[in-house]
DNA sequence: GCGCGTTACTAAACCGCGTTACTTTTCACT
DNA sequence: AGTGAAAAGTAACGCGGTTTAGTAACGCGC
């Protein structure tokens, strides 16, 4: 720097305030016009640490995604996150450190980014219930955005209206003229989208005078694929098959077709399903697949924008915002078949 | 840290050695204890920036990826590649910066990151040719590492061999009896995964004494589903319909399907298709995709390693890895039906 | 021609927080 | 008394941000 400084024919000082733009400075448009040309001729650029070290600010914020590696891989959801946080946060010059944490809350997995200084915040995709790390953060005011339907109330969040989402899935079944719907969840329940969904099912059912029966109720404890698979074998061995189901994600609805194919029975002929989440790729599946569809770019778009206003000392209003869904209709539903 | 100093009856310079586990000192595992019980006792971290500015490493590489957000909402690989470089890096208590940047390769768009001494390293995933800027960090020793085929040859970098690949997806077609075999780039040619399957495509066609027409060849400008679907219609439209397709993605294939489905054909009854990169959902697709299986998790791994060991001075042999594929036939793909 | 307030800077010092090289002390053990 | 281990102590960095005090030139009004 006091090499740009002597370049410019100016002092160290005058040279951190025209690249910093500091306000309230009179500088002469001449003077930032030979300092910012030291700076080029010099190819200058300032250690990240050390301005980090001087303001106690990193510019990074913490994309914390809670899923293990099997689960990234079919995690059709993940580019859109990304991109979206991204775009939000460069607007102010941000950037943003990926971090992979497990199920198991491992003790300070992402605590530790914080306590050093290492980011300003963190935006939490999928978090658990009971997440004590997150409620001590929380308390110590570390600006924090979850992506999903947070743990307790005070913590910022955005997220789509899982129970009312799922609703209208299942109602545009119970509109169809099934009875008999079944429900793979797209997860254990200790996740508030699983439940959050299943809530919704059971509601749809409740409000059209349906029973609700455990039978057609399974829990997928996967999240993948494979999972929605077992699950539609399991619900294929009752004697009063479901004519419809609601997979509570596509990727566990692909699992579920599969099954429903190899059983020998057609889609939606035989039985009608519905997806959740209209990953990117749920268009192309044969049928194609109806669905619920969520504005993920969105979702990132607005967490980012929410955590760098908590970062900026400017609390967002509300403190949970809830973005809308549609139901996309495509060719895994039809009017249940008299039979 | 003197805190932790005092209250563990011991001198800073002593707290920095024990938490840094610094080699060749004597430090009595009494003294270790009472040190580790006083950082525990305050709570206390060391603050990222000022270890990052004394030590001259950032504990951080960044992963570019050279897409624009579109491309990502369809990227299936991003799970798996970020999964696997994780893994690598963690070992050696490295973390991941994530940055999208598109494809017009504005000024400094990563150069900054490594300048500011901001990262040690970068993870290129996919790069285009003539990447200036590429070249002189590469020039100045910035530890680099390229997922694709680099632009010149003593970049570092992990890659299948697309090439062979691709050939070994026609020949797959070649050996079923087919003769009219069309194909659809994955993207623009400047892209070298484009050209080396295109390349692929023509070797394996040329060695079957068969003969490589311009016509069936459609070089899709986008890598998405959309472009394989504008392509294959392209193809249908031909006097001499093509029998079978090798689509240079999954994704192309998928839009490829779809048009081909529109059209009243059936696949592989009409014909027959095959994808290359095996997407986690590709399985899922009716009918099964035939495929060029790629680990795409393993790239990521070694990837991570290669650029941990240039970091740590200690450059890996050889320069370029290429790992294996594997052709998976599902069922999107059957032998020439004489008409 | 004087006084006064701006404007446009400079100089110097301190700060943030660990790392690390080097010197010195303490103390147990032979 | 001599030796080596186990520390203590000191101080110099790394690099930019920020503040305080001060200077010099300039314009303005009267």
């Amino acid at each position: 720097m006091q090499q740009v400084a002597d370049e410019a024919g100016v002092s160290r000082t005058t040279v951190s305030f025209v690249l910093n733009n500091t306000p309230n400075v009179n500088i002469s448009a001449a003077t930032r016009a030979r300092v910012w040309q030291a700076v080029a001729n010099l190819n200058y650029a300032r250690t990240f640490a050390a301005r980090s070290l001087a303001t106690g600010r990193s510019q990074t914020v913490a994309f914390i995604l809670r899923q293990v590696p099997d689960e990234l891989l079919v995690n059709g959801f993940l580019g859109g996150l990304l991109s979206g946080v991204t775009q939000a946060i460069s607007a102010d010059n941000y950037r943003l450190l990926f971090e992979a944490v497990g199920h198991d809350a491992s003790a300070g997995a992402y605590t530790e980014l914080v306590r050093t200084q290492r980011v300003d915040g963190l935006i939490i995709s999928g978090p658990v219930v009971d997440d004590t790390e997150l409620r001590d953060l929380h308390r110590e005011s570390v600006p924090i955005v979850v992506n999903g339907k947070p743990d307790f109330e005070e913590l910022y969040s955005v997220d789509v209206d899982n129970v009312a989402s799922a609703r209208t899935a299942v109602q545009h079944l119970i509109d169809l003229g099934h009875r008999r719907i079944a429900h793979i969840t797209n997860g254990p329940l200790n996740y508030t989208a699983s439940s959050d969904r299943l809530e919704g099912y059971r509601q749809a059912l409740l409000n059209a005078g349906l029973p609700c029966e455990d039978r057609y109720i399974q829990i997928n404890p996967t999240f993948t694929d494979q999972g929605g698979y077992e699950a539609m074998r399991h619900l294929l061995d009752l004697p009063e098959r479901p004519t419809a189901v609601f997979a509570a994600s596509d990727v566990v609805a692909f699992g579920a077709i599969r099954a429903i194919q190899e059983a020998g029975l057609h889609i939606p002929a035989d039985i009608s399903i519905v997806g959740f989440d209209d990953i990117p790729l749920a268009s192309y599946l044969a049928p194609g697949l109806t669905t619920i569809h969520i504005p993920v770019v969105q979702l990132g778009v607005r967490a980012g924008e929410m955590l760098m206003q908590l970062i900026q000392g400017d609390p967002p209003v509300p403190h949970r915002v809830l973005l809308e869904t549609r139901l996309v209709i495509r060719h895994s539903t039809a009017p249940l078949r008299e039979s």
